[in-house]
RNA sequence: GCGACUGUAGCUCAGCGGUAGAGCUCUCGGUUGUGGUCCGAGCGGUCGCGGGUUCGAACCCCGUCAGUCGCCCCA
């Protein structure tokens, strides 16, 4: 110990360790991020949805509207506050893009036009606690209309069918959504006099992890009869296709109404593939404002991963927290991050993971005296439309080579002389000579 | 917030009371000489942190912090 104090004394060197649940990526996997967020926008533009952002931060009271207090939320505060800042709005990063785009519906409402389609695409933070699928700070894509007074149902579907789309572009696997309607099983509880629907609603969320047997078990707790259980479980139960709906005896309005409003979802998607989007009644959701159709999507190729990439529903509500109006909504966010770090993690295959960098050509020269010629063709080649990189001359030659394998750049230029340019393709290994004016990637 | 497991080199890990190790990466040299190979050398570690037991702790004990995985909840 005490001769290791002697060594002469070294600058000392702060270990950084990553920070749970912020995560971030390698060159090449955040190539393959930007790729899909490019998708993504696309997708949600051809719908004609409109991209704004909303601040990281909002009021706490705003993001409280709902009066869901159970998250985990981040307040914001300056390290060197004054004395007064207690009188100051608190703020806190946001948790989700919902409640903003309410918050900014009402807010500009006399300057947007309705039905006011719009995207998000931004990082939320939740404080939970990090595991597989589950970050702290993560990307969400929105997508959400929002109307006055009435909004047709035809929005609900549009939102499962873009949804799908995009996810079913990302080559990720089969991908299958299941819908559902909050009114259908709200209906049912009300005609058993159930005033309180959430805890029922909590235990019906499990019925795919836990057995039957536990979930009559959790049921007989809320003081349930037999009867009763059995009729709830059946109904949750109930998975598949319109058809599938029409089986099912509504006890009330509010269960017709509920099932109604499904059978019409589903038909307005019939041009989608069957197994694409299905019906499940077992779908309710945390979330208490959603009040009509709800989602959850499931990634069926990943077996490490059951949870849902991509969830959202319809809320009559919201908007109404902030502005004396009646602006229903219907919206769907992709859990972006979950969806990327369940992929990178479980199935890389799926990927597709390229290049380390963006450069399509690494000009080198062995001749120090050619220097000039070899910034002018980078430069050319630039104007052209090629990411280039130039690559110094060094000692040993064989190192621009080893640089452009490992990044994975596809081609080698070599700089000969002022007019003589041989191109190496990476792949084929052929070489051939070309200029700077005339020379494609091989196609 | 609760439970289980894990913290050793930049990365993956071995060592589990007796001088801190390997592979990969990186740097340099040689070989090859239109190159991706091979060979050699080098750099790199308060063994998460703090206490205790011991002649002696990376190793055993206690605490603490961090991470991973479950639960809760959710994208």
């Amino acid at each position: 110990m005490s001769e290791k104090s002697k060594k002469p004394n070294k600058p000392s060197v702060y270990k950084p360790k990553p920070i749970s649940g912020f995560p971030e990526w390698l060159p090449e996997e955040r190539l393959v991020e930007l790729k899909w967020l490019d998708h993504i926008r696309r997708t949600f533009e051809s719908y004609g949805f409109a991209s704004i952002e909303t601040p990281s931060v909002e009021e706490i009271d705003v993001l409280l509207a709902k009066g869901e207090v159970d998250k985990e939320i981040y307040v914001l505060e300056r390290l060197h506050k004054d004395e007064d800042d207690d009188k100051d709005a608190r703020l806190a990063l946001h948790f989700d893009q919902t409640v903003p785009f309410a918050r900014y519906t009402a807010q500009h409402f006399n300057e947007l036009t309705f039905p006011f389609k719009r995207y998000q695409m931004q990082r939320v933070w939740r404080g939970e606690r990090p595991q597989l699928g589950r970050q702290r700070e993560f990307y969400q894509c929105d997508i959400d209309v929002i109307n006055i007074d009435n909004l047709p149902l035809a929005f609900d579907a549009e939102m499962a069918a873009v949804a799908y789309e995009v996810l079913d572009g990302l080559d990720i696997g089969r991908v299958q959504m299941r819908i559902s309607n909050r009114k259908i099983l709200t209906g049912l509880l009300e005609s058993m006099d159930i005033n309180d629907p959430v805890p029922v609603t909590r235990i019906i969320d499990k019925i795919e992890k836990l057995p039957i047997q536990q979930i009559e078990n959790l049921l007989k707790e809320e003081k349930l009869s037999d009867n009763q259980i059995a009729d709830i479980i059946q109904l949750a139960k109930t998975k598949g296709t319109k058809q599938d709906l029409d089986a099912i005896e509504p006890k009330n309005d509010k269960m017709k109404e509920g099932l109604d409003e499904l059978a019409e979802v589903l038909d307005n998607l019939s041009h989608l593939p069957s197994e694409a989007i299905i019906a499940d009644l077992s779908i309710v959701r945390g979330l208490d404002y959603y009040t009509g159709i709800v989602y959850e999507t499931q990634l069926l190729d990943v077996e490490q991963f059951t949870g849902s990439v991509c969830s959202g529903g319809r809320y009559d509500n919201l908007a109404s927290s902030f502005i004396n109006k009646k602006l229903p909504g219907v919206g769907i966010s992709i859990g972006f991050t979950r969806l990327f770090d369940v992929i990178r993690q479980s199935r890389r295959d799926l990927m597709n993971i390229g290049p380390k960098c963006p450069t399509d050509v690494l000009v080198y020269t062995e001749d120090k005296d050619l220097k000039e010629t070899t910034n002018i063709t980078a430069q050319t080649l630039r104007k052209r439309g090629f990411n280039v990189e130039v690559y110094d001359t060094v000692k040993k030659w064989e190192k621009h080579f080893k640089y452009a394998k490992n990044k994975g750049i596809p081609y080698i230029w070599y700089v000969n002389g002022p007019d003589t340019h041989e191109v190496k393709n990476m792949a084929t290994d052929d070489k051939k000579e070309t200029n700077p004016n005339d020379w494609n990637k091989d196609e």
